[in-house]
DNA sequence: GCTAAATATCATATTATCATGATAAAGACA
DNA sequence: TGTCTTTATCATGATAATATGATATTTAGC
């Protein structure tokens, strides 16, 4: 479903909500806890630094942390600029003859699908994803 | 969504459905049709018969047909081989904590849609998808 | 200013996916 | 039997994703 780039993004995204709440955490620090290999997971943060998920801070005691507050911040920011959620194509095989209005058979039943799963990505925030370890009903 | 091997199976199996159904295919006019590189295609196909989707027939006058009709094969046999659908997780980061009892809020929501997304795979056929031109409510 | 610690950046390696090219094996038919 | 057409297989190349290693830049604090 996800690339693992972008797993880590958000995995990454979830831990500063977790544990960054009043400071700055280091590149070393995610790494370890969240076994992602240490320059890699660095790109990353650095990449949605650049897309204002994440303010970061150099030099000595510097580190990440979230750009706003966990609630604030909906999962397609986190990982669509990794993988290309919304460009989801809504016939499966991108026919051009199956559109709306000429449609085969299953048309409707996958196009429902595809459009659910962007509309979870895009309305879904860190906050709901930190496990209030709500069971489940 | 779909890998491009998995799609090229699909679309092949659709030509076959559509267009095999008294006479055997072969590899040249289906990769020209669909516009699936030639050898990339043998090989997609030769994987499709060893996985009793396909039936192949090989020396002159030789071709792919289908090892059974359209409306008794189901999307993931043919993408199956290709891509692993199934083991779609049902936790959206893997997480071992994240499971039925103790779930993240978002939980339920994402393992339904996963879900769907499996069982779409598993019940639509072939058949399903030929276009019968049905104009969508 | 110096040093240590941290992010930013660049270069390269590794692996998987996608694709091409060449050859072998099988079978229909004259 | 010979030949032509076809699938089957093998070897290799191209590209993108994933990952590692080394260096540059920034900044806090002494």
């Amino acid at each position: 479903m996800l690339s693992h780039t972008a797993e880590y993004a958000l995995r990454a995204a979830l831990y500063l909500a977790e544990h960054g709440q009043d400071r700055l955490i280091q590149v070393g620090e995610m790494a370890e806890a969240l076994r992602i290999p240490r320059n890699y997971l660095s790109k990353i943060l650095h990449s949605l630094t650049r897309h204002g998920v994440l303010r970061s801070t150099r030099g000595k005691s510097g580190g990440f942390r979230l750009a706003r507050t966990p609630d604030d911040l909906y999962l397609v920011q986190v990982v669509g600029p990794f993988d290309r959620l919304g460009e989801k194509r809504q016939c499966l095989l991108g026919r051009p003859q199956c559109s709306d209005r000429t449609a085969c058979a299953a048309h409707a039943r996958w196009k429902e699908l595809a459009e659910r799963t962007v509309v979870f990505f895009r309305e879904t925030t860190l906050a709901e994803l930190l496990g209030g370890a709500v069971i489940a009903a």
